[in-house]
DNA sequence: AGAATATAAGACACTCAGCTCTGAATTAAA
DNA sequence: TTTAATTCAGAGCTGAGTGTCTTATATTCT
């Protein structure tokens, strides 16, 4: 596993309000996203007040209360939830594991390893949330996990 | 974390046979492995049984055993260690965890992934413990935990 | 308008599972 | 008889997931 289950949710549930922003405004509730996604209800939440406290997202208490995304859709990467969540160190740990790997002292596979992680750096970078939720919709993309997920 | 502890220690003591059987003829010994690589000698053991079961190694008891590499350093690429401990899931899974990914229906950085994930196996079927033992040599890179880290 | 109520986020402590690591007893070879 | 691998049982830790209670706010009712 790359990302955390937690990072992998975080990405999940930001397309997931990204797509309800652009069709109506006004907040998701996480109550509704959590049954739709298939994602625990207490972990889910737990999930998105780091994305909220990271500033991707504004929360509201209440009645007609819960998430939107703080910024435009298009301006939020994927990268950004993923540094939100897992931090920068999935782009920066060695493959091996050894603490003091680093250019000036590198381990047997450290180029190559550099060279796959800035790729997938890239990868997160160049995709927003915007059109990331709109690719989903035009070709029917899944991002939501089955029932037999379900809690 | 992409690939688990028990596999990045077992590709590290791994090399280090490969570069004792360089050196010498006979058997590696366990206890002097997890000295030198300081890897708790229980675990390297657990480890190494694996690779001993999975038949990349040959074991011998008593005074002067310890494991050796059953086929020739240049045989054997760190994509078998991996695949003997980790498995083949590591170069299946889908980024965000979901459980129906695939062509068919794929998620939302499907095809980057598979791409990414393609090319990191082909860096382990490209490196053998030969090779990589060698250079381990000549450009004197780090392949061991640091004395902090030993138990 | 003001109070009551329902809804939903937030905080916190807890369980559970899997991976990591240890210890003690056993077995085999020199 | 000593040395060193093997086996197995289980302890410890970390990340994943749950339950309960608290806090905040929009809506509804009087």
């Amino acid at each position: 596993m790359v990302l955390s289950k937690a990072c992998t949710y975080g990405i999940l549930a930001s397309l997931f309000i990204a797509r309800e922003s652009a069709k109506s405004k006004g907040y998701v509730s996480i109550g509704k996203m959590s049954k739709e996604l298939h994602i625990s209800f207490h972990f889910l939440t737990k999930i998105l007040q780091e994305l909220t406290s990271a500033g991707l997202l504004v929360s509201m208490k209440g009645p007609k209360g819960g998430v939107a995304l703080k910024r435009d859709a298009g301006e939020i990467t994927i990268l950004d939830v993923v540094l939100a969540i897992d931090g920068i160190k999935v782009f920066r740990e060695c493959l091996l594991g050894l603490p003091g790997c680093g250019d000036e002292k590198p381990c047997p596979v450290h180029d190559e390893w550099a060279e796959i992680r800035e790729e997938l750096y890239q990868t997160f970078q160049s995709k927003t949330l915007g059109e990331t939720a709109q690719k989903i919709d035009e070709l029917n993309l899944r991002f939501a996990l089955p029932e037999l997920y379900e809690r």
